[in-house]
DNA sequence: AAGACGGGGAT
DNA sequence: ATCCCAGTCTT
């Protein structure tokens, strides 16, 4: 899908020049420099902010079903996927009574499924351990299925608008070029202490729209500066690979319903072995349930 | 610390 | 072909 990048190209004054910043780094206290990075961050999303339906909005569960989907998945895949699930499921309380297998009808696509069996999972625990109120507290959130830290913070700073200090792969991007333009290796723990210094405590959520938005115009200028991360690591090929079959397997229950292990074995161009070894580990994980002969997606979580 | 986990779009 | 995406979980 088109987005509207390509102007960036044509702006002669971004990125900025990153060598003064990287004083921050030593200078415990210097303001100026601060608020200089900081206009710098808020100039930028200025003229090139991206309306998004999870922003600027006031439902915490809305922000959580968007950083659950925005979890290793760009933007501009969401912007599809996310209306018609807000749709099927508007509240915390409709997501948890929906069967699974009506949950990831609507996730089918957007990959790593897991991530819709601990959504789901996460909503039946909010509903009832939380009386269906999204916990404002990054420690409650990081406990519930498929949350983890960098989660737990974005849903407390887009939902509750708290001044945290977090990374996620923009957020790094952006660090990395400002405070250090030419290091490698660079470990988290070394950045965060400057996401804590120059956040901008009265506009956390803004901030942080701000930072990512510029973070993802970086890596479309420049060659990803997040491969000077300490914890920057490549992706095995998917290709060929063995979560290839079970997204297969996954996508072939959604659209056709139950089948017999014959029929999806002659539906998937996959060895029998890999396509039989992919039902039995997404059955063992919860999503879809084995009985005789007969495969289908799991549709209540009784069973289980 | 390392590997598994989806699937699509950009280069 | 390769990269990598608002990361999390398991070993």
């Amino acid at each position: 899908m088109f987005m509207q990048n390509i102007s960036w190209k044509l702006l002669p004054e971004y990125p900025h020049k990153f060598e003064k910043f990287t004083r921050l780094r030593d200078n415990k206290n210097d303001a100026e420099l601060i608020t200089d990075f900081q206009r710098n961050i808020y100039e930028f999303y200025k003229t090139h902010k991206r309306p998004m339906p999870w922003r600027d909005i006031d439902d915490p569960y809305r922000v959580l079903v968007s950083e659950v989907m925005l979890q290793q998945t760009q933007v501009e895949r969401i912007i599809k996927m996310y209306p018609p699930f807000i749709d099927a499921f508007p509240a915390i309380d409709v997501l948890a009574k929906a069967p699974f297998d009506k949950v990831f009808a609507l996730w089918q696509g957007l990959g790593y499924n897991r991530r819709a069996l601990f959504l789901h999972r996460c909503s039946k625990i909010i509903v009832e351990r939380f009386d269906s109120v999204i916990p404002n507290k990054p420690d409650s959130l990081a406990e519930l299925p498929g949350l983890g830290w960098a989660t737990a913070c974005s849903i407390c700073t887009f939902a509750y608008n708290m001044p945290l200090a977090f990374i996620e792969t923009n957020i790094r991007s952006v660090y990395l070029s400002f405070f250090f333009p030419d290091e490698k290796n660079v470990p988290d723990k070394h950045i965060l202490p400057l996401v804590e210094k120059t956040l901008d405590y009265d506009n956390p959520r803004q901030w942080y729209y701000a930072l990512m938005d510029y973070g993802v115009m970086l890596k479309k200028m420049l060659k990803n500066p997040s491969r000077r991360s300490a914890h920057h690591t490549k992706q095995s090929p998917f290709d060929g690979s063995f979560r290839q079959v079970r997204g297969a397997v996954m996508k072939q229950l959604t659209e056709r319903g139950s089948l017999s292990k014959t029929d999806l074995c002659s539906s998937l161009a996959f060895s029998n072995d890999a396509i039989l070894a992919a039902v039995m580990c997404l059955e063992s994980e919860g999503f879809i349930i084995v009985n005789n002969d007969c495969i289908t997606l799991k549709s209540d979580e009784l069973a289980q």
